[in-house]
Formats: structure tokens, C-alpha cells, sequence
RNA sequence: UCCUCAAUAGCUCAGUUGGUUAGAGCACCUGACUGUUAAUCAGGGGGUCGCAGGUUCAAGUCCUGCUUGGGGAGCCA
């Protein structure tokens, strides 16, 4: 019986011992191309960014070649040989076609030309077909084994956060309620509203907008732990940075403090990148001539440069002196702003060239959990700000002192009812710990040179937007 | 949510100060070509110019509203 090879393995393994011998490929049509004595399929399975030629007679496969069109999806069983042609090692003489499914050229949206990334948002189901998106999903399973790798490596657990929460103070965006109430008729108590309590939890529950509250349970216990899954956002953002639903790693450390955290930031971003240019090779190359043509470069260059650590008091300076100088700002910069994407790009892309951490910034600008600095005014928190994308990560020491983290929730006025729980990780055996969040879509948006975080999912939710 | 730009063939786009029958490339169909590389060459079919109003002798073109999409901002990852 004939084997089948999926495409990466005959394009990029040693096959000269299966010259000449009959074996299967199994795909879908990129193009049908030729004349009335010879006629070229080039197919692609999905293994890899590259197509295999399959070579036909047009007069033995006269009915499959009328059948076979871009997108129809085809067997091949035939004898693999070198290539006469120059574009390829290896091509299959087909001797045996079996079309599966056919795509009718009249409806089939996608063409062998190029389309737009707005047209093929909205044809989500079938996007995933061309070879951007085949490179930019390859990829997305590469960046999500290696980060798995990086902490397994590094002696980290992986943990389950919960996506159902009931923690609505985090502070960190609107959440999606989570709720089996009749909307049309729901429960009400005595004053008319809503009343939670016949919910199916039994109170106000929603999706949850980050795991790192749970996630500094599983630190101050096991030691290293990291998440990484879904978080759900419900603000009407719409950039080409956010979604209403993405994928999010969030590393929490017992016994780290600001120089183990930022170092850890750092290795590890340089760990991801370093992984997809030692295994995406293939991928990045059609990406940077396609999409981003210094991708490449801006990859390598990432690996091989130190982060700048900038302190927020310091970064006000630069800034300030570069408006003195005449720089224009749309929004002024003093100590205690918050940054606009303006002022960070001002000291990523044009002061420092190269990625920022950002630490110890005024307290009134971070959430309530950062660690508070001797000053009384700053707090560690950091920031990861890379070239073009802004924020990748955001991060902070914690304050693991109960009465002062408990102080700063008091002025916040931030509801005591959910959070008694949080606090007894600071009531009993409190440790110094710290952690980070990365958001993957945005990792994912640097090393494909992708410019929209639509693009870089299989199926974005955006407002007004959950189709497919 | 705010600002801004756009919407013309299946796709990517052109369409002049408003003026006759709205064009091109790709895709599709027909034909040519002895090995192509998003093949090439010749011919053909294909349009409610996003939707609804308005101005005008005349609107793809100007005005108003709406819808959808892009970019920027805010929020953030």
C-alpha cells in the first residue's frame, strides 16, 4: 500500500530514498498552471508555507484537471522525482488523481493574487487557507509551545486560573457578565434591582479580565507558576492592538523583586523571538517578503540588544527636555502623567531605539496591588514598550504588606466584600513576589510584522464583531 | 467613544473643473504555446458606482443622514 507524506516532510526532510517511488500527497490547489502536453498543480497540505509540485498528462487526467481549480482539495498518488523545473528539488508525477472537493471558481472568494486583510476578515472561515495566515497560525503554535517550554524549563507550573469570576475590582477593563438569568424577566429584590442571588453562582459573576489575583495563590504556594489562556475585555476599543477576547500569559514569582522581574521580562521575550528565527525560519521568510520586509531584521536585532531600564521620573526628564528642544507633543508631559502612546514611542523609537522597561511609576497611575517604593510616591511596577506596538507587557512587584496594601484598597475604594481572600495571602506567610502579564496577540502582532491583532488570530471578537 | 479617511466588476484599483455608451489588471469562459513557477499571449462575458434622500438641464463625481471598513486617539495586554 502506497504511503502518504504530508508536504513539510518530503520538502524538508532527506527523501532521496523515496526517489522514484510511488508515494500519496494529500491538499488543497494554490494554482493550476500549463498547456495541452503538461500540466502543474502546485499543492499545499498546511504542514508548511511551501506548495508541491504535482506534474499531470492532460490527455490521461483531461475530467480531474477540468475539476481541479484554486481551492479544490485533491489526492495525488504518484512517483516522486527531481525536479526538471528550477523552482522546486522534488515533484510528483501524478499517475493517480482522486479530487475530494471541488471549488467552484465563480463563488470561491480566494484567488491565487493577493487580497486585502479587509476582504479576508470577511471571509474568516476561509482566510485560514492562504499562506499568510498558514504562516501567521504556524507560527501562533510555535509561540505558544515555546513559552510553555520557557517556564516548564525554567521550573515553572503551569495554572489554571478561573475564567468565571467574581472579583469585578480588578480595576483592569469592563467585563462581559456572566449570567443565566431571563433577561427578558429577571429576579428582582426588594428595591427593584436585579437581584444576583438567584443567579446560577449565587451573586454577579463575569468573564474574567486576568487571572493574576488567583494566579499570586498559586505563587505563594508552589513557588513559580505562570497562566495562559483566554481573557475577555468588554470595552469598545477599536485599535489594531485590541480584541474583545485574547490570549494572555501571566507569570507569578515568589521571592522576585524589580531586578529579577524586569530580567526575567527580558529573557523571556528574547527567548520567543530567538525560538521563532530558529524554527519559523521558513514562515518569517515569506512574512518579511510579503508583509514586513525588516522583520527579519528587527527580530535579530531585538535578540542581540540589551532593554533600556528606565525609571518613570527619568523618562519625564528626557521628555520634558526633547518639548524644551522644540519637540511637539499633543498632550504635555509632566511628573505624574499618565504616558500617551505619543511620549512611549518618542522613547523607544526615537530616543532609545531599542525596547524600554519602564519602572517605579507615580502610584496614582497603577493599579492598587504594586509594591510601594521608600518614596511614598512611586510604585514598582514595569512596563515592556517595544517599536511600533506599544505596551507588550505590563508587570509590578507586589506589595505584600497587608496594611499598606490594604491602605491604598481603602483609598481606592475598591469593595472589600470579594477580596478577603486576596488579602489573606498578605495576613498569612506574606512574601515578597512579583509577576507580568504578556499579551499574546501582541507578541504574536511583533514577530509576524502583522499590523492589525485581527490578523494574527484565527477568529478575532471584536465590538460589533463575533462572526464565525 | 472621539477625530479622520474611504466604499466603483468576484478581487485589487483608475475614473480630470459635474457632461455622451463607467475603464484596467487579476479571476472566469474560448483559443494559442513541448516544463510552468501568483506562467505568458489573443479574444469574450461580467456593473442598481454601499444604502436613503437632496441640489442640478445633467451626479460615480457636489450636499445631508445612515451603514460598513481603514487609520489615529483614549482605555489597555
Amino acid at each position: 500500500m502506497t504511503k502518504r507524506f504530508e508536504i513539510a516532510y518530503l520538502l524538508k526532510e532527506d527523501v532521496k530514498a523515496l526517489l522514484n517511488t510511488n508515494i500519496i500527497v494529500k491538499g488543497w490547489v494554490r494554482t493550476k498552471r500549463g498547456n495541452k502536453n503538461v500540466a502543474f498543480i502546485a499543492v499545499n497540505d498546511g504542514s508548511i508555507i511551501h506548495n508541491i509540485q504535482v506534474v499531470a498528462d492532460p490527455a490521461k487526467f483531461e475530467e480531474e484537471l477540468r475539476r481541479i481549480t484554486t481551492g479544490a482539495c485533491i489526492g495525488v498518488e504518484g512517483k516522486l522525482v527531481e525536479s526538471q523545473g528550477s523552482g522546486q528539488a522534488v515533484e510528483i508525477q501524478a499517475e493517480k488523481i482522486v479530487v475530494y472537493g471541488e471549488a467552484d471558481p465563480d463563488s470561491y472568494p480566494l484567488q491565487k493574487k493577493g487580497h486585502s486583510m479587509e476582504f479576508l476578515r470577511e471571509i474568516g472561515h476561509l482566510r485560514l487557507r492562504t499562506n499568510t495566515f498558514g504562516a501567521v497560525m504556524r507560527m501562533r503554535h510555535e509561540m505558544a509551545y515555546a513559552i510553555h517550554t520557557f517556564f516548564h524549563e525554567r521550573g515553572f507550573f503551569y495554572f489554571h486560573t478561573p475564567l468565571i469570576t467574581a472579583s469585578d475590582c480588578e480595576g483592569a477593563g469592563e467585563m462581559f457578565h456572566v449570567s443565566t438569568l431571563d433577561p427578558e424577566n429577571p429576579p428582582r429584590d426588594k428595591e427593584g434591582k436585579i437581584d444576583w442571588e438567584q443567579d446560577f453562582f449565587g451573586k454577579f459573576t463575569a468573564l474574567t479580565v486576568s487571572g493574576q489575583l488567583e494566579g499570586e495563590l498559586g505563587a505563594t504556594s508552589l513557588g513559580k507558576i505562570y497562566t495562559f489562556g483566554p481573557t475577555f475585555r468588554a470595552e469598545n476599543s477599536n485599535t489594531p492592538r485590541h480584541l474583545a477576547e485574547f490570549w494572555m500569559i501571566e507569570p507569578e514569582m515568589a521571592f522576585y523583586d524589580l531586578d529579577s522581574l524586569t530580567q526575567l521580562e527580558e529573557e523571556f521575550i528574547k527567548y520567543l523571538v530567538r525560538w521563532a528565527l530558529d524554527h519559523c525560519m521558513d514562515d518569517l521568510e515569506f512574512l518579511n517578503k510579503m508583509i514586513d520586509n525588516s522583520l527579519i531584521e528587527r527580530l535579530k536585532s531585538v535578540v542581540d540588544t540589551d532593554f533600556v531600564r528606565l525609571p518613570y521620573t527619568e523618562g519625564i526628564k528626557i521628555l520634558e527636555e526633547a518639548a524644551a528642544k522644540g519637540h511637539k507633543f499633543e498632550f504635555p508631559v509632566s511628573w505624574g502623567v499618565d504616558l500617551a502612546s505619543e511620549h512611549e514611542r518618542y522613547l523607544v523609537e526615537h530616543h532609545f531605539k531599542k525596547p524600554v522597561i519602564m519602572i517605579d511609576y507615580p502610584k496614582e497611575i497603577k493599579a492598587f496591588y504594586m509594591k510601594q517604593n521608600d518614596d511614598g510616591k512611586t510604585v514598582q511596577g514595569t512596563d515592556v514598550l517595544f517599536p511600533q506596538i506599544g505596551e507588550i507587557i505590563g508587570g509590578s512587584v507586589r506589595e505584600e504588606s497587608y496594611d499598606k496594601l490594604l491602605k491604598r484598597i481603602e483609598e481606592l475604594n475598591i469593595p472589600m466584600k470579594d477580596m478577603w481572600w486576596y488579602l489573606d495571602t498578605r495576613r498569612y506567610g506574606s512574601c515578597p513576589h512579583a509577576g507580568f502579564g504578556l499579551g499574546f496577540e501582541r507578541l504574536m502582532l511583533f514577530v509576524t510584522g502583522m499590523a492589525n491583532i485581527r490578523d494574527v488570530i484565527p477568529f478575532p471578537r471584536t465590538p460589533g464583531n463575533a462572526n464565525f
